[in-house]
RNA sequence: GGAGAGGUUCCCGAGCGGCCAAAGGGAUCAGACUGUAAAUCUGACGGCUCUGCCUUCGAAGGUUCGAAUCCUUCUCUCUCCA
């Protein structure tokens, strides 16, 4: 097999392929270019959106040539596949400052520089909204739509589920265009593969159809499993909500915590797919014999190293150190800051602090916080909720450190 | 267009005109046990200046001493018919 498809293999993100052999033969061949699409529904991607992305690193380091599509014309109109309800409409605005976020947060895992390294891809970055926009409907159902069979989209499993709930005009119509921009980056870039989600396969197969009917190249299709928690859980979504790339979502200090604390059995199989680890080291922090939550702290630096950078995994990392073993560094913890001139003369309630920092929603839900024992704040344990402190009372660092339950932390900072 | 069913607190879902901030489950949070894991058990779970007060049951009105529960209009969803 191709060395490239190899390692997408051995790291355990496929699912399926559309002709293992030939597209084999055709990555030995040379450079491909290749292609997945994003949804620029939010202003953030999650975890579980990379995964994709991660395999596209895997393919550019092979010297293949990646594109990233962003939806900004598709995202107008929202994917069906896999979602129960319909997809809010998003502005042109909207989409647009999304696009830049996202490409950003892409640039993670994906070398999109204009010289990258020696053996690479040449990676790009397009915008479906080029060719969609000012489409012309006539235009495009003699051309595309004659090709498509109502019969055979209604047995795709996304639309099928959908048809118990409801689905509009406007999102069936989606695998017409994903297929038609698969169709469209093969006449202008020469793309032959398209890879996503397992949930995109009947997507990437109409369009790998699509450009057989309009007389083009054989082209392919990659899908990759959605990676499920071993709790069962949907990859991505924390207690907290989704677990965003975008550090003003979710902190690299709560991201980094978000892998320390994944299930034994999800150790490997993450390292494999969120880090660049080589799969010799992977094997020896899967060895039995070791501790597993060296494997943790390993996989926790290394998934928020390719995301957030070295210099905030190292932070992460010394600031849990200091939590839970007793280290002094505790520089990364989520801070709020406070001014000293506007900290209540008379001291500020305990409840009122939970809330400030963020850790607790409600004062309701910071008083039963320290009413069931779970709050401490400087190491000393608050079991009174009316406890009040005094900025006398911040630690010499001029901070107070909130701790509640076992192990979620912040930090009231004055200035 | 016609007929019917329905919109309940984060989600699912129960709810006799007063005893409903609203059963039950899930999710979540805290405690115990642990390894910053899993499983399990216990407790909490709208907001607040918290033995009380305020705001919630699609929206707006109305009936009533009193409504999530009754009436009217509007709105949205689903099902069947055409």
């Amino acid at each position: 097999m191709n060395k490239g498809l190899k390692v997408l293999y051995d790291r355990g993100f496929v699912k399926d392929c559309t002709a293992l052999d030939a597209l084999s033969d055709l990555l030995d061949k040379g450079p491909v270019t290749f292609y997945c699409g994003v949804d620029p529904t939010g202003r953030s991607l999650h975890v579980g959106h990379i995964v994709p992305f991660f395999a596209m690193h895997h393919l550019q380091e092979a010297g293949n040539n990646p594109i990233a599509l962003v939806g900004g014309g598709t995202g107008l109109i929202g994917d069906p596949s896999g979602k129960t309800e319909m997809r809010k409409i998003l502005s042109v605005e909207e989409i647009n400052s999304n696009v830049e976020a996202i490409k950003k947060q892409l640039s993670t895992v994906v070398d999109f520089s204009e010289n990258p390294k020696e053996g690479h891809g040449k990676a790009r970055m397009m915008n479906n909204a080029d060719w969609l926009v000012d489409l012309n409907y006539i235009q495009f159902l003699r051309d595309i739509g004659k090709y498509f069979s109502v019969n055979r989209m209604l047995t795709f499993e996304g639309v099928k589920q959908r048809l118990e709930r409801g689905l509009s005009f406007i999102e069936f119509n989606y695998q017409l265009l994903q297929s038609y921009d698969f169709y469209m980056l093969n006449k202008l870039t020469g793309c032959r593969l398209q890879i996503g989600g397992a949930d995109q396969w009947g997507n990437i197969v109409a369009g790998i159809d699509l450009i057989q009917r309009m007389e083009g190249p054989e082209c392919f299709g990659l899908t990759f499993n959605l990676i499920m928690r071993a709790d069962g859980k949907k990859m991505g979504k924390s207690e907290k909500g989704a677990v965003f790339l975008d550090p003003e979502l979710y902190s690299p200090y709560d991201f980094f915590q978000y892998w320390r604390n994944v299930a034994d059995a999800d150790v490997e199989k993450f390292m494999k797919i969120f880090t660049f680890m080589s799969l010799d080291e992977i094997a020896e922090y899967s060895d039995p014999k070791r501790n597993i939550n060296e494997a943790k702290e390993k996989l926790a630096y290394e998934a928020t190293k390719v995301i957030h950078g070295e210099e905030e995994a190292e932070k992460a990392l010394a600031a849990a150190k200091a939590l839970f073993y007793g280290g002094t560094d505790k520089a990364s913890v989520p801070a709020k800051e406070v001014k000293r001139e506007e900290w209540p003369e008379e001291g500020m309630g305990v409840l009122t602090m939970f809330t400030l920092s963020g850790i607790t929603v409600s004062n309701g839900e910071a008083r039963r916080i320290v009413t069931q024992g779970g709050a401490e704040v400087n190491g000393v344990k608050i079991t009174d909720p009316k406890k009040t402190f005094l900025l006398s009372d911040a630690d010499s660092d001029g901070a107070f450190l909130l701790k509640s339950g076992k192990k979620r932390y912040a930090k009231i900072l004055l200035v």
